[in-house]
RNA sequence: UCGGUAGAUUGGGUGAUCGCUCCAUGCCAUAUGGGGAGGAAAGUCCGAGCUCCACUGGGCAGGGUGCUGGCUAACGGCCAGGCGGGGAAACCCGACGGAAAGUGCAACAGAAAACAAACUACCUCUAAAAAGAGGCAAAGGUGAAAUGGCGAGUUAAGAGCUCACCGCUUCAAUGGUGACAUUGAAGGCAUGGCAAACCCCACUCGGAGCAAGGCCAAAUAGGAGAACCAAGACAGCUCAGGUCGUUCUCGGGUUGGCUGCUAGAGGCUGCAAGUAAUUGUAGUCCCAGAUAAAUGAUCACUGUCUCCAUCCGGAGAUACAGAACUCGGCUUAUAUAUCUACCUUCAAC
RNA sequence: GGCUCGAUAGUUAAACGGAUAUAACAAGGGUCUUCUAAACCCUAGUUCGAGGUUCGAUUCCUCGUCGAGCUA
């Protein structure tokens, strides 16, 4: 993932969870806030500390923007995942599965679902 | 062989597709080539480099280390040795200076806990006995710890009171750079324990840390007037000295980027010096640089181990753990696998 | 990243190297009461974990685990 499309100012950390709407899995959190329909739209991870070592937590990271990277998503938007502390153990069909409906259920899919090439 | 001890290494591999990041080259919507976690990257327990602040003198505190010799940039690290303890041995462990400078502490028990004393006893005298006076500290019991140990002599009974051996202290000689060891002589029990209690002695330590520090951009009035060294700061406290300034009136804003940043007390191989730690020298190599955090995801084949199965094969597991300025150590965590050297109480051959 | 502290009943705290580890509140049980409250009595700690010093450790030292605070 590209640096441009990562969220990675503090500032606008909070403004996403002030501000963003929520929907809420069994394995993650999703915070989103519409900002604007003409760039594509920003991601940021967050893995709590208490969710294992900095081994785990990198490796929830890492799946989770692997499993992102092959999703259409719709434009314009600053997206949070919050893993929760089930995510750790799960594999990563699992986990990508998890990001799928979450973003379905918040509509943010795109309609045509296939994966990028 | 089993078992054990010490040291060292390893920390799965190959390929495909899709990505991330840094560097170089060319081109500037991108392409090609190359690099991309560890032995502990961890804990932050020590030591240093590097950077800034202080660096004028005096006084008082405070921290650290603690057998000897060496190594090192330095160390609380390492190597070698001494002494003490553990083990059958290989080997392992040790905050291992000072208690005859001073102060302090030792609950309960016990007669008595540190400087002298005497509860039950033992002996002598007065005496029928009880009791009293004196001698003595061998035996008893208490305790974590009890005034050298053991044997003999002496004695009213005993006792370093005397003697032999052992221990201790002092002195001398020899060996060793030294810690210390060995030998001899003398003393005649003085000098109990605790310093991870205060403390004394020797050596040593200025403070802060890459979020250090530097540059740029943005923003801004980096200012104006009055008074004074009274208070404050200059990085333990204090005195003197110096510097910054401080107080009152009026009046503000920022949290981005670049650099530091990776060629170093560097790695590997050979040779030489040294018991070794280590050092010297020759050749060769360039080996992460992120900043809400890169080093990944999936698939195939395969290595190792475990289980199931007559076989073909199948299932599962594959540790601890993630760089954040850089090194030298220490400590802690760690599935396995491999190699080298050494030991022999017991058991088997 | 760096620095500095702390950990004791369920909670908040106390403790001179020597008590059966103390107090308050909470919880449970009992006494009292027709019942409840109040009052009184009783119960419950691996002193964060592992080593060491010491005759003896909550206390002193070392290592670890967890949790706070400060620092731009």
């Amino acid at each position: 993932m590209k640096k441009e499309l990562r969220i990675r100012k503090p500032l606008d950390f909070s403004h996403v969870y002030t501000n963003g709407r929520s929907w809420v899995n069994g394995l993650l959190v999703l915070k989103a806030l519409h900002v604007d329909n003409s760039h594509e739209s920003r991601f940021g991870f967050t893995v709590a500390r208490r969710t294992g070592n900095t081994v785990v937590r990198n490796t929830v990271k890492r799946r989770l923007r692997e499993s992102v990277r092959h999703t259409l998503v719709k434009d314009g938007w600053d997206m949070i995942f919050v893993a929760r502390q089930k995510a750790a153990v799960v594999s990563y069909q699992e986990l990508r599965d998890a990001v799928q409906s979450i973003l379905s259920k918040a509509n943010l899919l795109t309609i045509d679902r296939q994966e990028k090439t």
